[in-house]
RNA sequence: GGGAGCAUAGCUCAGCUGGGAGAGCAUCUGCCUUACAAGCAGGAGGUCACAGGUUCGAGCCCUGUUGUUCCCACCA
């Protein structure tokens, strides 16, 4: 045995690696399509390869390995399936930055070299989040990571995207898309955050052509001006029938422009007039389609001005104040007032988007969205918590065509080329050498790549091997579970819900688990510019990877965010040493070398008492982890093992093993034993590695508790009468502790117990409890109070009296008011029930159960007070 | 303009399908009781935001109010 060696204070840091490094070694996270079991799949959110392990990934990732843990060990062929994202703008921008250090470009290196660079710093820093989330403790089949832009993963791209190019779901068009100047690229809508901001409303005043008047439009992007072609006003609106159909001048640019009405205007908003620039407003576009309007873009690719004249060149908010400046002189400007509205940037840059009018590439959302609407509302996919798929069937109910082409150099290259001769586009599975309509050789391939999410939307069934058909794929797809933060339920998860039933014809995942964000003690977003971000290898150097797992799974409840407290760390490393301690007792009074339940006529009551408690928290526990209810079961695990097991089970077996019965002793360790090993089987997939470490240190069959079975609750160990009895003796041992303390007398001062009770049997049974964590040298029954009982101290439960010869420890005043408080709670109580029980609507309706329990309570409170009342009367003589 | 969350002990939060409120931290008292002071024992602290309603019974369900946070949306 290893008692000596075991320190007294646990040090994960000596325990952690170790323990992984021994799982990898044996090949504990491997999964394979194995026909005798059931399959299990679980596919990881794949971080950015340049990316380091951030709380949201620790908490991500924590309730996966809590997952694939729980269910490996229920037998299923669990596949924690692992892999990292090319993340396109991000990645690109950071080495680009990289670059600009050397005063280098992307430009300057040219397209190739640029993408080497990449590679190259990818394959420097690609394994590094991999490597920190071994660190948490991570049992992912590592062997089968994946990189979205790994060979097949570029293959699936391909496929996926002539498939639905060849359908028509995928198209080229001139639109409306959201342009990021400094990026210089088109984003998706789900790219643009939306940000409220103080702004302005300038009011412009546009004269008519024909000098019989002017219309006053209200804007907050003057610089747009140079691009009106028209302005519009309500059908409806009587103030400005007569000018419809005339035209206006537009100021500064000096040109005739068009009056147009459309339901599109609100009458009441600004003047009721608003000017048109089909090429920078998406209404505005749809306004100029219908009237015919002219679509002139103004702002280039970095947000500079592009229109012929004195403004041409200037960046767009430079342009912007000069241009107020000139409509000022010129006699223009009506008046100018603050207005908050929003404004859409940048989710990587956070810079203000343009919406321009540019050639891109779309996917039509209406006929793949319609099924993947369908699958939620049906129940087949669920969201838990469930509320998050109304949030989702919102989104997908209002989608727009997603615009799925970058400007980037880094990502999967969009596999189309256009023909120099005839126009034409010919798409691709493989590289085509000549134009498929035409047939001439001069065709140049799309210098766009896709939306990184493109390639995501396709991880759980590109990452089994599709586009072939493998085993994995067969044995595995559809996955089970999705882990994910509510934060990308639009960029990720409902894009993998069409893909996979457009593609697979079958969902991807039947359950979607959501969690909330980490933020920091005050609430706020952990973030690189508030500084306020808390590192988790930190944590996990100074409090152990099972702390911080507790830490990311207790105290919040699912979908909600949770703050970090780094208090709760110390709690849960404190929970760690706890047990730690409770297995070095173990250990050390070990003789046995089996873990093996004695024969049920050889257990004592408290054995039974913690058997049978052990029996409800696996049905318990079992039944919230398939609810993923994972904080609730380890909850109840946690109070299992310190209150249950270490605060009484432990206590109470203390006497058996320092007495001379060595039949007792051996049962009371085989208890002890059992009960650890199957409450570490419990607690494993929270806190593997502690587990883990003291699992190989007791008595234990098969090689690691890892790959060990969960446990099953055994009826052949219910032992309610036993598990009642036990606790009737522990409220006496609370009373008389209660009542020592409150006359602060010390442990150390023994004193005789005299217990005054017609059942005897359950306290002659707990006597040598009753002795020990009650403190008493020596116990009497009887059936009626002691003699000289008038001067000893009364303690009294629901169903016992006890007498303690230390009267004269006691302050009879502030007994007697003690007394009273406890008499006036109980009879309050008893009111309550009374009030119940004479209801007959309460009789007549409520479950038998709960009657019965009222019933049983108002019993024991009528004990209760006639003890009390006793002690009262007594105490006053 | 829609939609959602939250409001429970000093702080942070649990509370499963309605049977009379819990944890961690903090606080107070007493303990080095031979697994653990990162501990043990005990205590104090809550009209469960407010107002109605349904029910035998409401922290939990319904309606409204207030405060707060978030998501979505093309009003210049």
């Amino acid at each position: 045995m290893m008692e000596n060696q075991l320190p007294k204070v646990y040090e994960p840091q000596n325990v952690e690696s170790k323990i992984y490094d021994m799982w990898l070694e044996n090949d504990c996270f491997k999964a394979e399509a194995d026909p005798e079991k059931k399959p299990f799949c679980i596919v990881m959110p794949p971080p950015n390869v340049t990316g380091q392990l951030h709380m949201g990934h620790a908490m991500d990732a924590t309730m996966q390995d809590v997952l694939i843990r729980f269910k490996r060990m229920q037998g299923y062929s669990a596949l924690w399936l692992p892999g990292t994202d090319h993340a396109g703008i991000a990645t690109q921008i950071k080495v680009e930055e990289e670059l600009r250090k050397e005063g280098l470009t992307r430009y300057d290196l040219g397209r190739e070299k640029f993408l080497e660079k990449v590679w190259d710093w990818k394959n420097k820093y690609g394994t590094r989040i991999q490597l920190q989330q071994r660190k948490l403790g991570a049992s992912c089949d590592w062997s089968r990571s994946r990189f979205t832009m790994d060979e097949g993963c570029s293959n699936a791209v391909r496929e996926v995207f002539v498939n639905l190019y060849e359908k028509g779901l995928i198209y080229k068009g001139s639109r409306i898309i959201n342009w990021c100047p400094n990026c210089i690229t088109a984003l998706s809508d789900a790219e643009v955050e939306y940000v409220d901001k103080p702004g302005h409303l300038w009011y412009i005043r546009y004269p008519l052509s024909d000098g019989s008047g002017e219309v006053v439009v209200a804007t907050t992007r003057p610089e747009t001006m140079l691009g009106d072609t028209g302005v519009a006003v309500n059908p409806n609106d009587e103030r400005y029938a007569s000018m419809v159909g005339k035209t206006c001048i537009l100021p500064l640019v000096n040109k005739e422009i068009p009056i147009v009405a459309d339901e599109y205007v609100e009458m009441e908003f600004g003047t009721g007039c608003v000017k048109m620039t089909p090429a920078h407003d998406p209404n505005d576009f749809e306004v100029g389609l219908r009237h015919h309007l002219e679509v002139i873009r103004v702002l280039d690719d970095n947000g500079c001005v592009s229109f012929e004249g004195k403004y041409n060149g200037m960046d767009r908010y430079e342009a912007r104040k000069l241009i107020v400046e000139d409509l000022e002189a010129g006699g223009y400007l009506v008046k100018v007032e603050p207005y908050s509205h929003n404004v859409g940037t940048c989710y990587r840059c956070h810079n203000d988007v343009e919406p321009i009018i540019s050639a891109q590439w779309f996917v039509k959302m209406e006929p793949l969205a319609k099924p993947a609407i369908e699958v939620v509302k049906s129940g087949e996919l669920k969201f838990v918590p469930e509320r998050f798929s109304k949030n989702y069937i919102n989104w997908m109910e209002n989608l727009h065509d997603w615009c799925i082409s970058r400007q980037l150099w880094w990502g999967h290259q969009i596999p189309a080329w256009t023909c120099e001769d005839c126009g034409e586009i010919t798409v691709s599975r493989e590289d085509p050498t000549e134009c498929a309509h035409c047939g001439s050789k001069h065709i140049e391939r799309d210098p766009d790549v896709l939306d990184t999410w493109f390639s995501s939307a396709l991880w759980p069934f590109e990452t089994l091997g599709w586009p072939e058909k493998t085993k994995d794929l067969d044995y595995f797809y559809p996955t089970d579970v999705l882990v994910t933060g509510y934060d990308i339920i639009t960029f990720w998860v409902s894009r993998m819900i069409f893909s996979g039933l457009e593609q697979m014809k079958e969902k991807p995942f039947h359950t979607v688990l959501i969690h909330g964000l980490v933020r920091d003690d005050k609430g706020r977003k952990m973030s690189k510019s508030l500084g306020n971000g808390i590192d988790p290898l930190e944590m996990i150097d100074n409090y152990g990877a099972d702390a911080l797992r507790m830490n990311m799974l207790t105290g919040n409840s699912p979908g909600n965010d949770m703050r970090f407290y780094v208090e709760r760390c110390e709690a849960m490393r404190n929970f760690a040493n706890k047990i730690w301690n409770a297995s070095r007792y173990v250990l050390m009074n070990l003789t046995i070398d089996r873990n093996e339940l004695p024969p049920v006529e050889r257990l004592e009551n408290e054995d039974k008492w913690i058997l049978s408690k052990l029996n409800a928290l696996i049905s318990e526990a079992t039944e919230n982890m398939e609810r993923y209810e994972l904080g609730v079961a380890v909850q109840k695990i946690y109070d299992f093992i310190w209150d249950s097991y270490c605060d009484w089970y432990i206590e109470l077996t203390k006497a058996r093993l320092y007495a001379d019965d060595e039949e007792s002793k051996r049962t009371a360790q085989q208890v002890l034993v059992y009960v650890l090993e199957q409450v570490l089987r419990l607690l494993h997939p929270f806190m593997p590695f502690i587990t883990e470490e003291i699992w190989q240190a007791i008595p234990h069959d098969g090689a690691f508790l890892i790959t060990s079975s969960w446990p099953v609750a055994n009826p052949d160990l219910d032992f309610p009468k036993e598990e009642s009895e036990m606790e009737s003796v522990m409220d006496a041992i609370r009373a008389v502790r209660n009542r020592r303390a409150e006359m602060n007398v010390p442990p150390s001062r023994k004193s005789t117990l005299y217990i005054v009770t017609d059942s005897a049997d359950a306290y002659r049974d707990g006597e040598a409890f009753l002795m020990k964590l009650a403190y008493a040298d020596q116990i009497i029954l009887s059936a009626s109070a002691p003699e000289g009982h008038e001067d000893m101290v009364e303690v009294v439960t629901h169903d016992v009296r006890m007498y303690l010869p230390m009267d004269q420890l006691i302050d009879r005043e502030q007994e007697l008011q003690r007394i009273a408080k406890e008499l006036k709670n109980a009879q309050g109580e008893l009111q309550r029930i009374a009030g119940k029980l004479g209801n007959p609507g309460f009789l007549a309706k409520a479950p038998e159960s709960v009657v019965a329990g009222e019933r049983e309570k108002q019993e024991k409170l009528n004990r209760l007070v006639e003890q009390l009342t006793a002690s009262q009367a007594r105490l006053m003589k």
